[in-house]
DNA sequence: CCAAAGCTGTATCAGAAATTTCAGAATAAG
DNA sequence: CTTATTCTGAAATTTCTGATACAGCTTTGG
């Protein structure tokens, strides 16, 4: 009873979802490999046929048959599209769906804070000692302008950052992240400015743009990333990547709020004997106003 | 609390981690090669030689030795690796709790690390979980506009904030501290309307001044502040306060961040039946432009 | 500015992997 | 019980991938 593949199937659905479906319609041996690929989904694919085979206890033969009767032109082709579908499934924050499993309230607010925590601790785990006091040495350098800038949720980060470096030391600004918005202000980028970009995953091209020029121009690069590593580190002289994963369709910007705020403790300390009276003369200032 | 720094850490790590570590000592080639794969971390690396090659923009020998330099006998045994990384990552989402010990070149990074982790912990003990709750279920209330706001340093976090409800959901914007800028926009502020402000010491006073006025109209007011409260604490309908003592001249907002990105979290979930066609419209829209 | 060392790509090869062939085994029908 | 049909796996075949040798190029150090 065999029926014709007439289904062209656009497919917008998982593969596993179309395997279960039509399970009834295999034959023996190819219901052995649809049950070893759907235990152990999709890894079992992604090995070789003669590993599959081995495992699904049939022969080479009848997986390649298997896998040709699900509409693939070979074997390569179907690993192919468990790849991209796995990647697409890890990559979209849609996808990480996770419905129904916490119970509501604290915990939730608990476990969070787990899964922050972790994050604190592999990132500084991660930064090499050398970088960070690099960096540090760097920003804390006052010959040298800073420019903070960032993307779509990462830019209220280069704000904080900015907003406390303004008081710390002077020639500190924020550059907004369009396009439009910096173009012009690159002329006055050379040697001697410095560009702190924040981006993570999803980064953002206006972003990547901005430091790209800014690197060409000959500023040096200090990126804030995830552990991925965003395409800035490319041009960056130093690089600090944070962990981000959180159990949540969103990422967690926790480790680069750390990264930020202990930077800006360690440059304070650094330029303690000018930072204090600038600070000192910023205090009157408001006061005076108010 | 023992501490082992002889060690070069043989493998517990991840392979990206590692690559990360060792991207001084790669050639260019090379760093191009771990680039690529870092940045679609680790799906690149499934792919063929000359694929990989060809998208790295190198030969396919120098993927080779690339491969080779990271310790790996040939380029199947560099796939097998990813894949088991890949399936045992995704098979325990958190298994990354590790303990903590410190590493030990970055004693201002690790101590500051430290401090802020004690901070969000007692955070965490301090919020009475109803209290969470029921700022979560107010936010999520579609029918009530969210209006952000904060002060010259949590200013970047209330757009932190805005940032993110501004994908989950509608009627979400971000009100500029300085009076001038908010005053008139005060006539629109009524009893459905919800303020998130945020104010740590040194509380500022056009924010005080905003949640009054904003209180007075009937709106209700959500504080996230430290633990000796900000005066809004008497006008604000629900307070979450956090911890932000910091071995520094500064405080530290993590914990006001790790409570602002638990209440995303809660609330994209509870809205997640709305909320998700709402990110799949934006990310339509995002790809459009492009 | 030159020489040595190191890096990188082209061309090539060996080997493994996927695929096809075909004969035998299992199954179902008559 | 026989026969037709389908299914399956061993072995042969083909394709393609990963690996290597070598020569040109770039960078580094003197």
């Amino acid at each position: 009873m065999r029926k014709d593949n007439t289904k062209p199937s656009p497919d917008p659905q998982s593969l596993a979802e179309r395997i279960r479906h039509e399970m009834d319609s295999f034959t023996p041996s190819e219901k052995r490999a649809a049950h070893l690929l759907l235990s152990h989904y999709p890894f079992a694919g992604l090995d070789t046929v003669a590993e599959f085979a081995s495992r699904a206890g049939i022969s080479a033969p009848s997986v390649l048959r298997f896998v040709t009767r699900l509409g693939f032109s070979g074997f390569p082709e179907f690993q192919k599209h468990l790849r991209e579908e796995l990647e697409a499934q890890l990559l979209s924050p849609l996808a990480k769906a996770s419905p129904a499993d916490k119970s509501p309230g604290a915990p939730a607010l608990a476990a969070f804070a787990e899964a922050v925590i972790g994050n604190l601790n592999a990132t500084v785990e991660n930064i090499a000692p050398a970088e960070f006091d690099a960096v540090v040495a760097l920003l804390a350098d006052p010959r040298r302008p800073l420019h903070f800038t960032g993307g779509r949720f990462t830019g209220a980060l280069a704000r904080y950052a900015e907003s406390h470096f303004r008081i710390v030391r002077s020639h500190v600004d924020y550059i907004e992240g369009q396009p439009a918005l910096w173009r012009d202000r690159m002329i006055e980028i050379g040697r001697k400015d410095v560009i702190v970009a924040f981006d993570i995953r999803r980064y953002q091209e206006d972003v990547i743009a901005l430091s790209e020029t800014a690197a060409k121009q000959g500023a040096t690069v200090v990126l804030l990333t995830d552990a991925w590593l965003s395409p800035i580190a490319r041009v960056a002289r130093h690089v600090l990547p944070a962990h981000i994963a959180a159990p949540s369709n969103w990422d967690s910007s926790a480790g680069l709020l750390l990264l930020t705020e202990a930077m800006v403790a360690a440059v304070t300390k650094h330029l303690w004997e000018t930072a204090k009276p600038r600070m000192e003369a910023i205090e009157r200032l408001r006061n005076a106003r108010a």
